[in-house]
DNA sequence: CCAAGCCGTGAACCGTGGTTCACTTCTTGG
DNA sequence: CCAAGAAGTGAACCACGGTTCACGGCTTGG
C-alpha cells in the first residue's frame, strides 16, 4: 500500500464539501431552488459537475443538506430568542418566573418576532425554506424544519401551562397551529410577486395573534355543544 | 365552406373535455400530481395522448383547472357552513344576530369543522390541494385557494366585529394566519406517511384554536410594549 | 356524394438536466 | 522516484415525460 488518507487530506476534502453546500445555499437564497442545478452549484462552488458526486450521492441529498443547515440556522435563532425573551439571561427569567411574572408570554412574542424579522429580512431563502415547490425528499425536511419550530413553541407553552400562565392546551397541537399561521401570514409578503410590506405592522398583528391564540377567555358554549 | 361546428358536435366535445378533466381529477385524488401524467391522464380518460393536446395548450392548464375545479369545490362547501352555521336558514341567523346572539362563532366553528373533516374524508386530494409539491403554475392557483378561504373567514370574521361579538381587529389578517393553522395542523394527518388520527379530537382542537384566536380578552402589557 | 375541415390518434421527437465514467492530477508511504 | 490509490474533471450519456404532427375517420352544408 502507498497511499494513505491523512489529516490534511481529508480537510481538504471536507472544505470542497463546505464550498458545495455553500454555493448552493447561496444559489437557492439568491434564485430558489431552480438556480441550483448541479452544473451551476459546481459551477459557483470553483468545481467540477463531477465533484459534487463525488460528495453527495445524488442531487436531491445535497440539496436535502442544504435546507438542514438553512433551517437549523432559522430554528436556532427562534429558540434563543424562545429561551430568554427580552431577559438577559436564564437567571432573571428564573426570577421572574418564581415572582408569579408572565414571561412565557414575553417569550412567545420574542420567538414570533424572531422569526418573522429573519424571514423577512432574506426573503428569497425564507420562501425556499417555507413555500417554494420542491423535491419530494426535500419536502420530508421541511416537514422536519416546520416541527422544529412547533417543538420551540411547544415547549414554551408547556412551560407557560404549568407556571399557571397559560391555560389548559395541547401545546403540541398550539404550536403546531401557530407555526401555520406564521408561515401563512409570511409567504403572502415573502412570495416572490409581491410589493413592499409594512413589516412593523405585520409583525405587530402576527403578535397579537401569537398571544390571542394561546391565552383564552372562558370557552363559550359553541365548543362544548360541538366537540362533545 | 362545407363542415360547420354544431350543438351535437360541440356537446360531445364538451363531454371529451369533461371526461380528461375528471381523469385527471381521479388520478390526482389518488396518487397525487405523480400519477397525473398526460398518457395516464388520456389512458384512463380513453382517449389518445395527443387528444388532451386539443383541449388543454399544456399540461400546466389542465392541472390548473383540475385545482380549480377541485379547490371550488371545497371552498364551496366551507362558504356554506360560514354562512349558516348549524342554523336552518339565512332568516334564522338574522334573528339570532338581531337578539344579540354570538352567530358568528357559531359560524367560525361549522366552517372550521366543514374545511377539516372534508380535508380528512378526502385525504389524497386535500394533500395535494393543501402542501403536495405543484408545478408553479399551479401553485399560483393553490394561492388563490388559500385566499379563497381566508375571505370566507374573513367575512364571518367581519360580521362578528360589526355585531360587536368580536373585538377589534384585522379580518384580512386574522382570517389568513387562520387558514394557516388550520391548514398545518392537517398537513401532518394528511400526509401519506401517516397512521391513524382521532379525527374527533382534531376537529375539537381547532374549533378551540379557531375561537380563541379570534376571541381575546384584554391585551397584555406585552403587545403595547412591543409593538409599539 | 363531394369538398372542407375538425376531432382524434399515437408513435416519434426533443429539451432538460441529472448522472456516469474514462481519464488526469495530486498525495502518500516505501 | 515509484507504485497505489484517492480526488477532481467535464464531455458524453441517458431517462423521463411533455409536446408535436402527419394521417385516418367522421360530420356537415351544398
Amino acid at each position: 500500500m502507498a497511499y494513505r488518507p491523512t489529516e490534511r487530506t481529508e480537510a481538504r476534502r471536507t472544505q470542497t464539501r463546505e464550498r458545495i453546500v455553500r454555493a448552493a445555499l447561496a444559489l437557492v437564497a439568491q434564485g430558489g431552488y431552480r438556480e441550483a442545478q448541479v452544473a451551476a452549484v459546481a459551477a459557483r462552488a470553483g468545481v467540477a459537475t463531477g465533484t459534487v458526486y463525488r460528495h453527495f450521492p445524488s442531487k436531491a441529498d445535497l440539496l436535502t443538506e442544504v435546507f438542514r443547515v438553512a433551517s437549523s440556522h432559522e430554528v436556532e435563532a427562534v429558540e434563543q430568542a424562545a429561551r430568554f425573551g427580552s431577559a438577559a439571561s436564564q437567571h432573571e427569567v428564573d426570577a421572574v418566573a418564581q415572582a408569579g411574572g408572565d414571561f412565557a408570554r414575553e417569550r412567545i412574542a420574542a420567538a414570533v418576532e424572531t422569526f418573522a424579522r429573519r424571514a423577512l429580512q432574506g426573503r428569497r431563502l425564507a420562501w425556499a425554506l417555507l413555500a417554494e415547490p420542491v423535491d419530494p425528499a426535500v419536502e420530508a425536511e421541511r416537514l422536519q424544519f416546520r416541527r422544529a419550530y412547533a417543538d420551540v413553541f411547544a415547549r414554551t407553552i408547556a412551560d407557560g401551562i404549568a407556571s399557571g400562565e397559560l391555560p389548559e392546551q395541547d401545546p403540541a397541537f398550539t404550536a403546531t397551529a401557530l407555526v401555520g399561521a406564521i408561515g401563512e401570514a409570511l409567504v403572502g409578503p415573502l412570495s416572490p410577486t409581491h410589493a413592499g410590506t409594512d413589516v412593523d405592522a405585520l409583525v405587530r398583528n402576527l403578535i397579537i395573534f401569537s398571544l390571542r391564540s394561546t391565552t383564552d377567555q372562558e370557552l363559550s358554549p359553541h365548543v362544548h355543544r360541538r366537540a362533545a
